[in-house]
DNA sequence: TTCTTCGCTTTTGTCAGACAATCGGGTTGT
DNA sequence: ACAACCCGATTGTCTGACAAAAGCGAAGAA
């Protein structure tokens, strides 16, 4: 079915086994699926709705690249949807969600505290999962979650820095107190924190690193 | 080519032609539109992305139908993106976005004062491109673009509640006004109360046809 | 009568094959 | 060395085909 085209494609994007630049021909991708071009065509459409792919008449689909400033760009509105995730959800969000969402918290400390990779990622996503659940509001899951899917094609969570998964610990339980206690606009500044500070390591490395491939 | 089928369709739906909740079966569309089924489907799967249609397995979609909450929903995150845009652009647009954004605020004036239906709708997304244009963020763009095409599916535009207009007319200016005097949090407040007032408008209008569904 | 069950029709989801249009690169000629 | 040209590769689209599933109506049983 071509959802699960749509998703071992985006998990191939996303893991970096499909490069930002890379073309992708139709035909490759038939055979190596082994499912036909209709369903990959769609798949497709799907995944450059989502901004994921980047599709050029004529000459097909490459996974997209983000400069620079996209990235800025990127960083910034995220930090504006989950500041507002936060503080709505702080404010109106379930009992339920809240348990869920310091569940998903400890799980991540311990994944980080025990050092595996995948578990990290897979707690990392459930938090946030959490968090755009609990604010309530459809649309701001919808486009964090693209959003998110997009941040992975700069190719390096900002998570790998040494030293900033710790940080990193500690800005999501930040996140969490706030938000059980039921503190809005600390939920808020929580969130743009962390990102901001996401997104700082992430230039920066983005800027050695493009400032290398300008030699 | 199917960009035209995506505009034909996008259309449909806004203009109303095509309802929300109505079926959109293939063949026919096939045959209104004079075009093979490959390229209705990949049109199809655009539009779903971007959410104005709705699919269900095995039963085709259906143009997307909205909530009251869900409206509400809308509003709050458009409104929050829109403050966005506006104090992006009243502290980083050029000059000449300014320029064009003055003169769009005055060509959709002069359309409300002479009082032509289509011609105030494109004025209107004259301001808003421009506005989106100005902030510099092509995410915020992306997904305002995305916000401003799935209220259309509300099927009333706050805009044709009488009374409504002269002070959609006045709160644009007052927007136009802070981007113009570079005052970022001026005009974000200008933006949101914008906003806010359609969406009180919207979602009074929304809450007594819906009352009436009911009965 | 009403509820359940069965089968039929419609529509989707997917495939394979075909063909024109177009793009990029390599070749050829000067 | 440079320009024009031609050719292979790839996309965009159409057609026809078929299985699978959903909805509907009819038939049958309680």
């Amino acid at each position: 079915m071509r959802t699960q085209v749509e998703d071992k494609l985006r998990q191939a994007i996303s893991s970096g086994r499909f490069k930002p630049g890379q073309r992708l021909v139709e035909r490759e991708l038939c055979e190596s699926i082994g499912v036909g071009r209709t369903s990959i065509r769609e798949a497709l459409r799907q995944l450059e709705a989502e901004g994921l792919i980047t599709s050029y008449p004529h000459r097909g689909p490459v996974v997209s690249t983000i400069t620079y400033e996209e990235a800025a760009q990127l960083y910034s509105v995220r930090a504006l949807l989950e500041s507002y995730a936060g503080k709505e959800f702080a404010e109106n969000g379930t009992a339920q969600d809240i348990h869920t969402l310091n569940e998903a918290v400890a799980e991540f400390a311990e994944a980080a505290a025990s050092g595996g990779g995948s578990r990290l990622i897979k707690a990392k996503t459930a938090f946030y999962d959490c968090l755009m659940q609990g604010s309530g509001n459809v649309f701001v899951k919808q486009m964090l979650t693209s959003l998110h899917n997009r941040v992975t094609l700069l190719r390096m969570t900002s998570m790998t820095q040494p030293g900033r998964l710790n940080h990193s610990v500690e800005e999501i339980k930040e996140i969490a107190a706030a938000i059980t206690d039921r503190n809005g606009a600390k939920a808020a500044a929580a969130c743009k924190y962390h990102i901001d500070m996401a997104a700082k390591v992430a230039l920066d490395y983005l800027r050695k690193t493009s400032e290398n491939d300008g030699d």
